[in-house]
DNA sequence: CATAAATCATACTAAAATGGTAGAAATTTC
DNA sequence: GAAATTTCTACCATTTTAGTATGATTTATG
Protein backbone atom coordinates (compact mmCIF):
# COMPACT_ATOMS: atom_id res chain seq x y z
CA UNK A 1 0.00 0.00 0.00
CA UNK A 2 2.28 2.32 -1.00
CA UNK A 3 3.14 5.51 -3.07
CA UNK A 4 5.88 4.88 -5.43
CA UNK A 5 8.92 7.50 -5.28
CA UNK A 6 7.73 8.54 -9.14
CA UNK A 7 4.05 10.27 -7.75
CA UNK A 8 5.80 11.61 -4.36
CA UNK A 9 8.96 13.14 -6.38
CA UNK A 10 6.86 13.90 -9.40
CA UNK A 11 4.71 15.98 -6.24
CA UNK A 12 7.53 17.71 -5.15
CA UNK A 13 8.45 18.57 -8.80
CA UNK A 14 5.37 20.43 -9.07
CA UNK A 15 5.41 22.33 -5.94
CA UNK A 16 9.15 23.63 -6.80
CA UNK A 17 8.07 24.57 -10.19
CA UNK A 18 4.85 26.15 -8.13
CA UNK A 19 7.37 27.81 -5.43
CA UNK A 20 9.38 29.59 -8.89
CA UNK A 21 6.58 30.14 -10.86
CA UNK A 22 7.55 33.52 -12.27
CA UNK A 23 7.17 32.46 -16.18
CA UNK A 24 11.15 31.87 -16.54
CA UNK A 25 12.09 28.27 -17.67
CA UNK A 26 13.55 26.18 -14.44
CA UNK A 27 16.68 24.60 -15.31
CA UNK A 28 15.89 20.60 -14.34
CA UNK A 29 19.31 20.28 -12.38
CA UNK A 30 18.45 22.70 -9.85
CA UNK A 31 15.24 21.15 -9.17
CA UNK A 32 16.49 18.03 -8.44
CA UNK A 33 19.15 19.60 -6.38
CA UNK A 34 16.87 21.16 -4.17
CA UNK A 35 14.55 18.39 -4.07
CA UNK A 36 17.19 16.23 -3.46
CA UNK A 37 16.66 13.96 -6.39
CA UNK A 38 19.13 12.40 -9.00
CA UNK A 39 19.11 14.46 -12.09
CA UNK A 40 18.95 11.30 -14.35
CA UNK A 41 15.63 10.31 -12.93
CA UNK A 42 14.27 13.60 -12.04
CA UNK A 43 14.30 13.53 -16.00
CA UNK A 44 12.06 10.68 -16.09
CA UNK A 45 9.42 12.15 -14.04
CA UNK A 46 9.71 15.60 -15.37
CA UNK A 47 9.33 13.85 -19.25
CA UNK A 48 5.91 11.90 -17.73
CA UNK A 49 4.82 15.46 -16.23
CA UNK A 50 5.49 17.07 -19.65
CA UNK A 51 3.81 14.57 -21.60
CA UNK A 52 0.89 14.43 -19.58
CA UNK A 53 1.19 18.47 -20.22
CA UNK A 54 1.66 19.12 -17.03
CA UNK A 55 4.82 21.42 -17.52
CA UNK A 56 6.21 23.18 -20.52
CA UNK A 57 9.66 22.86 -21.43
CA UNK A 58 12.32 24.41 -23.91
CA UNK A 59 15.85 23.23 -24.91
CA UNK A 60 19.06 24.79 -25.14
CA UNK A 61 21.31 27.59 -22.65
CA UNK A 62 18.82 29.12 -20.33
CA UNK A 63 16.11 26.70 -21.19
CA UNK A 64 14.19 24.19 -18.55
CA UNK A 65 10.39 23.84 -17.40
CA UNK A 66 8.04 25.48 -16.11
CA UNK A 67 4.23 25.08 -15.13
CA UNK A 68 1.38 25.21 -18.04
CA UNK A 69 -1.42 26.44 -15.26
CA UNK A 70 -1.85 28.46 -12.82
CA UNK A 71 -0.80 26.38 -9.61
CA UNK A 72 -4.73 26.68 -7.97
CA UNK A 73 -5.44 24.50 -12.08
CA UNK A 74 -4.08 21.09 -11.02
CA UNK A 75 -5.84 18.73 -8.82
CA UNK A 76 -3.41 16.69 -6.90
CA UNK A 77 -5.26 13.82 -7.91
CA UNK A 78 -4.56 14.14 -11.51
CA UNK A 79 -0.97 14.17 -11.00
CA UNK A 80 -0.64 11.12 -9.03
CA UNK A 81 -3.37 9.10 -11.32
CA UNK A 82 -0.75 10.43 -14.20
CA UNK A 83 2.23 8.86 -12.42
CA UNK A 84 1.18 5.79 -10.30
CA UNK A 85 -1.82 4.95 -13.07
CA UNK A 86 -4.96 3.77 -10.96
CA UNK A 87 -4.85 4.77 -7.61
CA UNK A 88 -7.71 1.53 -7.06
CA UNK A 89 -5.93 0.21 -4.05
CA UNK A 90 -6.96 -3.46 -5.57
CA UNK A 91 -7.35 -4.80 -9.13
CA UNK A 92 -11.24 -5.82 -9.57
CA UNK A 93 -11.87 -2.36 -8.37
CA UNK A 94 -10.14 -0.80 -11.54
CA UNK A 95 -12.10 0.06 -14.71
CA UNK A 96 -12.42 -3.19 -16.78
CA UNK A 97 -14.29 -5.03 -13.89
CA UNK A 98 -14.14 -8.81 -13.58
CA UNK A 99 -11.23 -9.65 -15.72
CA UNK A 100 -9.03 -10.65 -12.78
CA UNK A 101 -11.60 -11.99 -11.00
CA UNK A 102 -14.35 -14.59 -12.13
CA UNK A 103 -16.09 -14.36 -8.88
CA UNK A 104 -16.66 -10.37 -8.45
CA UNK A 105 -20.49 -11.22 -8.33
CA UNK A 106 -20.09 -13.27 -5.42
CA UNK A 107 -17.17 -11.46 -3.40
CA UNK A 108 -18.44 -9.58 -0.51
CA UNK A 109 -15.38 -7.61 -0.41
CA UNK A 110 -15.72 -5.78 -3.13
CA UNK A 111 -17.99 -3.08 -2.29
CA UNK A 112 -15.77 -2.90 0.83
CA UNK A 113 -12.75 -2.29 -1.67
CA UNK A 114 -14.73 0.28 -3.78
CA UNK A 115 -15.77 2.36 -0.84
CA UNK A 116 -11.63 2.67 -0.42
CA UNK A 117 -11.06 3.72 -4.30
CA UNK A 118 -13.82 6.27 -3.11
CA UNK A 119 -12.52 7.93 -0.26
CA UNK A 120 -8.59 7.50 -1.59
CA UNK A 121 -9.72 9.64 -5.01
CA UNK A 122 -11.60 12.20 -2.97
CA UNK A 123 -8.86 12.83 -0.95
CA UNK A 124 -6.65 13.31 -3.57
CA UNK A 125 -8.55 15.59 -5.87
CA UNK A 126 -9.66 17.47 -3.27
CA UNK A 127 -6.34 19.42 -3.09
CA UNK A 128 -4.83 21.49 -5.93
CA UNK A 129 -0.85 22.55 -6.08
CA UNK A 130 -1.81 26.26 -4.87
CA UNK A 131 -2.87 24.51 -1.43
CA UNK A 132 0.22 22.46 -1.10
CA UNK A 133 2.82 25.72 -1.32
CA UNK B 1 -0.43 2.21 -4.92
CA UNK B 2 -1.91 -1.27 -4.33
CA UNK B 3 -3.24 -3.76 -1.47
CA UNK B 4 -0.62 -6.85 -1.98
CA UNK B 5 -3.02 -10.41 -2.70
CA UNK B 6 -1.90 -11.05 0.89
CA UNK B 7 -3.87 -8.41 2.26
CA UNK B 8 -6.83 -9.43 -0.16
CA UNK B 9 -7.08 -12.91 0.61
CA UNK B 10 -6.75 -12.38 4.20
CA UNK B 11 -10.00 -11.09 3.56
CA UNK B 12 -12.01 -13.36 1.98
CA UNK B 13 -10.39 -16.12 4.02
CA UNK B 14 -12.28 -14.27 7.04
CA UNK B 15 -15.14 -13.75 5.17
CA UNK B 16 -15.23 -17.34 4.56
CA UNK B 17 -14.70 -18.36 8.35
CA UNK B 18 -17.32 -15.55 9.46
CA UNK B 19 -20.20 -17.22 7.41
CA UNK B 20 -19.50 -20.67 8.67
CA UNK B 21 -18.94 -19.75 12.10
CA UNK B 22 -20.65 -22.11 13.84
CA UNK B 23 -17.87 -23.81 16.47
CA UNK B 24 -16.64 -26.40 14.25
CA UNK B 25 -13.00 -25.85 12.87
CA UNK B 26 -13.00 -25.23 9.28
CA UNK B 27 -10.16 -27.44 6.88
CA UNK B 28 -8.15 -25.29 5.24
CA UNK B 29 -8.18 -26.89 1.86
CA UNK B 30 -12.31 -25.76 2.24
CA UNK B 31 -11.62 -22.35 2.40
CA UNK B 32 -9.31 -22.44 -0.13
CA UNK B 33 -11.26 -24.22 -2.86
CA UNK B 34 -13.96 -21.90 -1.71
CA UNK B 35 -12.15 -18.49 -2.10
CA UNK B 36 -9.88 -20.23 -5.18
CA UNK B 37 -6.56 -19.59 -3.64
CA UNK B 38 -3.94 -22.00 -4.10
CA UNK B 39 -3.70 -24.48 -0.87
CA UNK B 40 -0.15 -23.72 0.33
CA UNK B 41 -0.41 -20.29 -0.39
CA UNK B 42 -3.37 -20.14 1.75
CA UNK B 43 -1.59 -22.00 4.46
CA UNK B 44 0.75 -19.14 4.81
CA UNK B 45 -1.79 -16.53 4.94
CA UNK B 46 -3.72 -18.40 7.70
CA UNK B 47 -0.07 -18.76 9.55
CA UNK B 48 -0.03 -15.38 9.56
CA UNK B 49 -3.87 -14.68 10.67
CA UNK B 50 -2.81 -17.55 13.52
CA UNK B 51 0.02 -15.83 14.98
CA UNK B 52 -1.83 -12.32 15.20
CA UNK B 53 -4.55 -14.64 17.08
CA UNK B 54 -7.05 -13.65 14.79
CA UNK B 55 -7.59 -17.37 14.23
CA UNK B 56 -7.77 -20.53 16.37
CA UNK B 57 -6.27 -23.64 14.75
CA UNK B 58 -6.33 -27.51 15.73
CA UNK B 59 -4.63 -30.11 13.89
CA UNK B 60 -4.93 -33.36 12.89
CA UNK B 61 -7.87 -35.43 11.49
CA UNK B 62 -11.33 -33.01 11.69
CA UNK B 63 -8.93 -30.32 12.51
CA UNK B 64 -8.87 -26.73 10.72
CA UNK B 65 -9.19 -23.25 11.95
CA UNK B 66 -12.34 -21.07 12.78
CA UNK B 67 -13.02 -17.40 14.20
CA UNK B 68 -11.37 -16.35 18.04
CA UNK B 69 -14.28 -13.80 18.38
CA UNK B 70 -17.38 -12.81 16.72
CA UNK B 71 -17.29 -11.17 13.64
CA UNK B 72 -18.45 -7.92 14.99
CA UNK B 73 -14.78 -7.99 16.67
CA UNK B 74 -12.86 -7.78 14.26
CA UNK B 75 -11.92 -4.22 12.69
CA UNK B 76 -11.11 -4.83 9.23
CA UNK B 77 -7.94 -1.89 9.48
CA UNK B 78 -6.42 -4.44 11.98
CA UNK B 79 -6.48 -7.26 9.57
CA UNK B 80 -5.22 -5.69 6.82
CA UNK B 81 -2.40 -3.37 8.89
CA UNK B 82 -1.34 -7.06 9.93
CA UNK B 83 -1.13 -8.43 6.64
CA UNK B 84 0.55 -5.31 5.20
CA UNK B 85 2.31 -3.77 7.64
CA UNK B 86 1.68 -0.09 7.82
CA UNK B 87 -0.72 0.85 5.68
CA UNK B 88 1.16 4.65 5.28
CA UNK B 89 0.94 5.11 1.63
CA UNK B 90 4.09 7.13 1.75
CA UNK B 91 7.49 6.27 3.97
CA UNK B 92 7.69 9.60 5.59
CA UNK B 93 4.22 9.45 7.79
CA UNK B 94 5.08 6.42 9.29
CA UNK B 95 6.02 5.82 12.83
CA UNK B 96 9.88 6.39 12.71
CA UNK B 97 9.38 9.83 11.30
CA UNK B 98 12.64 11.43 9.17
CA UNK B 99 14.66 8.38 8.58
CA UNK B 100 14.30 8.31 4.91
CA UNK B 101 13.75 12.04 4.96
CA UNK B 102 16.00 14.67 5.66
CA UNK B 103 13.71 17.21 4.32
CA UNK B 104 11.28 16.03 6.37
CA UNK B 105 10.65 19.83 8.06
CA UNK B 106 10.94 21.91 4.73
CA UNK B 107 8.59 19.38 2.98
CA UNK B 108 5.40 20.51 1.65
CA UNK B 109 4.12 17.68 0.77
CA UNK B 110 4.41 15.86 4.00
CA UNK B 111 1.04 16.92 5.31
CA UNK B 112 -0.71 16.23 2.69
CA UNK B 113 0.52 12.51 2.87
CA UNK B 114 -0.60 12.63 6.25
CA UNK B 115 -4.04 13.49 5.47
CA UNK B 116 -4.17 10.74 3.30
CA UNK B 117 -2.70 8.32 5.72
CA UNK B 118 -5.95 9.26 7.99
CA UNK B 119 -8.76 9.11 5.52
CA UNK B 120 -7.26 5.24 4.78
CA UNK B 121 -7.12 4.45 8.24
CA UNK B 122 -10.08 5.87 9.13
CA UNK B 123 -12.09 3.74 6.11
CA UNK B 124 -10.41 0.80 7.25
CA UNK B 125 -10.78 0.83 10.84
CA UNK B 126 -15.09 1.83 10.04
CA UNK B 127 -15.63 -1.67 9.15
CA UNK B 128 -15.53 -4.96 10.94
CA UNK B 129 -16.05 -8.25 9.18
CA UNK B 130 -20.02 -8.12 10.58
CA UNK B 131 -19.80 -5.73 7.94
CA UNK B 132 -18.59 -7.49 5.23
CA UNK B 133 -21.01 -10.08 5.19
C1' DC C 1 -0.80 -48.83 17.27
C1' DA C 2 -1.22 -47.74 12.42
C1' DT C 3 -3.09 -44.74 9.33
C1' DA C 4 -5.12 -40.87 7.32
C1' DA C 5 -6.17 -36.17 7.57
C1' DA C 6 -4.99 -32.19 8.78
C1' DT C 7 -1.83 -28.16 10.39
C1' DC C 8 2.94 -26.14 10.80
C1' DA C 9 7.52 -24.74 9.34
C1' DT C 10 10.96 -23.57 6.21
C1' DA C 11 13.12 -22.97 2.05
C1' DC C 12 13.09 -22.03 -2.75
C1' DT C 13 11.88 -19.54 -7.10
C1' DA C 14 10.03 -17.07 -11.32
C1' DA C 15 8.26 -12.81 -12.64
C1' DA C 16 7.32 -8.09 -12.01
C1' DA C 17 8.03 -3.62 -10.07
C1' DT C 18 11.05 -0.21 -8.20
C1' DG C 19 14.49 3.02 -8.33
C1' DG C 20 17.61 4.23 -10.48
C1' DT C 21 22.21 4.78 -14.36
C1' DA C 22 24.35 5.61 -18.82
C1' DG C 23 25.17 7.42 -23.22
C1' DA C 24 24.20 10.02 -26.87
C1' DA C 25 21.35 12.94 -29.85
C1' DA C 26 18.71 17.25 -30.54
C1' DT C 27 17.86 22.04 -29.61
C1' DT C 28 18.71 26.77 -28.31
C1' DT C 29 21.34 30.85 -27.01
C1' DC C 30 25.33 33.45 -27.23
C1' DG D 1 30.64 26.81 -33.32
C1' DA D 2 30.61 26.07 -28.31
C1' DA D 3 28.14 25.50 -24.20
C1' DA D 4 24.06 24.46 -21.78
C1' DT D 5 20.19 22.33 -21.67
C1' DT D 6 16.35 18.93 -22.74
C1' DT D 7 15.03 14.39 -24.91
C1' DC D 8 15.28 9.63 -26.03
C1' DT D 9 16.33 4.90 -25.44
C1' DA D 10 18.28 1.33 -23.33
C1' DC D 11 20.13 -1.00 -19.46
C1' DC D 12 20.53 -2.85 -14.66
C1' DA D 13 20.57 -4.14 -9.63
C1' DT D 14 17.62 -4.86 -5.85
C1' DT D 15 13.38 -5.78 -3.68
C1' DT D 16 8.78 -7.35 -3.55
C1' DT D 17 5.21 -10.31 -4.94
C1' DA D 18 2.97 -14.39 -5.47
C1' DG D 19 3.35 -18.32 -5.27
C1' DT D 20 5.63 -23.84 -5.07
C1' DA D 21 7.83 -27.60 -2.87
C1' DT D 22 9.14 -30.59 0.72
C1' DG D 23 8.61 -32.53 4.75
C1' DA D 24 7.67 -32.71 9.75
C1' DT D 25 4.21 -32.74 13.49
C1' DT D 26 -0.21 -33.46 15.56
C1' DT D 27 -4.72 -35.67 16.26
C1' DA D 28 -8.91 -38.66 15.73
C1' DT D 29 -10.35 -42.99 14.61
C1' DG D 30 -10.63 -47.94 13.59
Amino acid sequence: MKISTKGRYALKVMTDLALHNNGEYIALKDIANRQNIAVKYTEQIVSILGKAGFVESMRGVSGGHRLAKAPSEYVIGDILRTMEGQLAPVGCTADIKGIDCPMSESCSTVSFWRGLDKVINEYVDSFTLQDLI
